[in-house]
DNA sequence: CCTACCGATCGGTAGG
DNA sequence: CCTACCGATCGGTAGG
């Protein structure tokens, strides 16, 4: 078992923070406090609060980015790739809750050239997923509707797993379930005959 | 035409930059700087920060309680009651769209007693939404699923029309367009033939 | 790892 | 509406 450095003991509290306050509201003391130590102690460890939260977002952007690299690289039918891209996403999110939270708002508070990066990583798994979608659609996998409602449909049905306070209502699903049941929604809603 | 009191003004504008930059990264100072005067004069017309957050949280909060309220009180079928939530909830959310993003994140930095209240109103909001899909799945409406689950997944689903950098996408579609749009994937899916 | 300290900025008040 | 100013807190540095 690999010892965790202080580093990343750093930059995980303060990932349950940045969640519970925000980023802005969190300050250097409030992680120090934490962990049992004096804020400029943890300037021994790293270069700046900003680094934290770059670390935290490029990170998690990566994983996603990984995730639907693999999925879209292989030969499969689009409504199958859209399904595994759909599972993949659950899976990073509930492995990283706290990270992934951040993506919704604390993105805003990276600093160049961070900034860039991120908003480019994110950019591109919107442009992996839409092409997956507009395949689906031209190929008769998938119902045509206005592509932009859809994929911020898709998405989105999905961004309340980050949520841990609307999450802990459902801390007793299992990942099957969950993977199962979003898969269901999506794909075919929630009408029972039509 | 009613003129704007300056208090309504400011409370606007501080939406726009609560979005911008979330209200612990929002300063009185850059609040003032966009209506043209200095920090100290804000006070003249509110009481606090915090008195503003609050201001607009509750009132979006109870524009979507009284929605879901006149939907809930009528004898039509749940799955019609889904559908008008629906519609009334992408209604109220594109007509304050700056002030329903707050909804997401903000909320946690109100004070009390105002955060009791916006808790209680959203949660009574859920409850009311909740007993619509239960009924519909009981009345076999609705497919049986987990309910939160469901619940959260279609709460969830709109929540991408309050974030206005992704939602500029969007802003050539019509009202009509993506209450129709959102209604069929929400109910029917995005699979084409299953 | 700490104490001592820096300049900057915060929300807000006094007083006119 | 303003200027002048308050105590508190911010991220971060120096030096040991």
């Amino acid at each position: 078992m690999n010892r965790k450095s202080k580093k990343q003991i750093i930059v995980e509290e303060a990932a349950v923070l940045f969640n519970e306050m925000g980023y802005s509201a969190t300050s250097m003391n409030d992680i120090a406090r934490k962990l049992g130590v004096k804020a400029p102690s943890l300037y021994n460890h790293i270069k700046s609060k900003q680094e934290i939260l770059s670390i935290l977002l490029l990170s998690i952007a990566n994983k996603f980015y990984k995730g639907i690299q693999e999925v879209t690289s292989t030969e499969d039918s689009y409504r199958f790739k859209l399904k595994e891209i759909i599972k993949m996403h659950i899976r990073v999110a509930t492995e990283n809750q706290h990270i992934t939270a951040l993506i919704t708002h604390d993105w805003k508070h990276l600093e160049e050239p961070s900034l860039s990066k991120f908003v480019k990583i994110r950019l591109d798994y919107r442009k992996k997923l839409k092409e997956v979608i507009l395949g689906g659609m031209k190929a008769g996998e998938l119902k045509t509707a206005n592509i932009e409602i859809t994929l911020n449909a898709i998405l989105s049905s999905l961004r309340w797993i980050y949520n841990s306070e609307i999450y802990a209502d459902t801390s007793n699903v299992s990942l099957d379930e969950l993977e199962k049941t979003l898969l269901d929604i999506v794909f075919s809603g929630v009408d029972e005959n039509y």
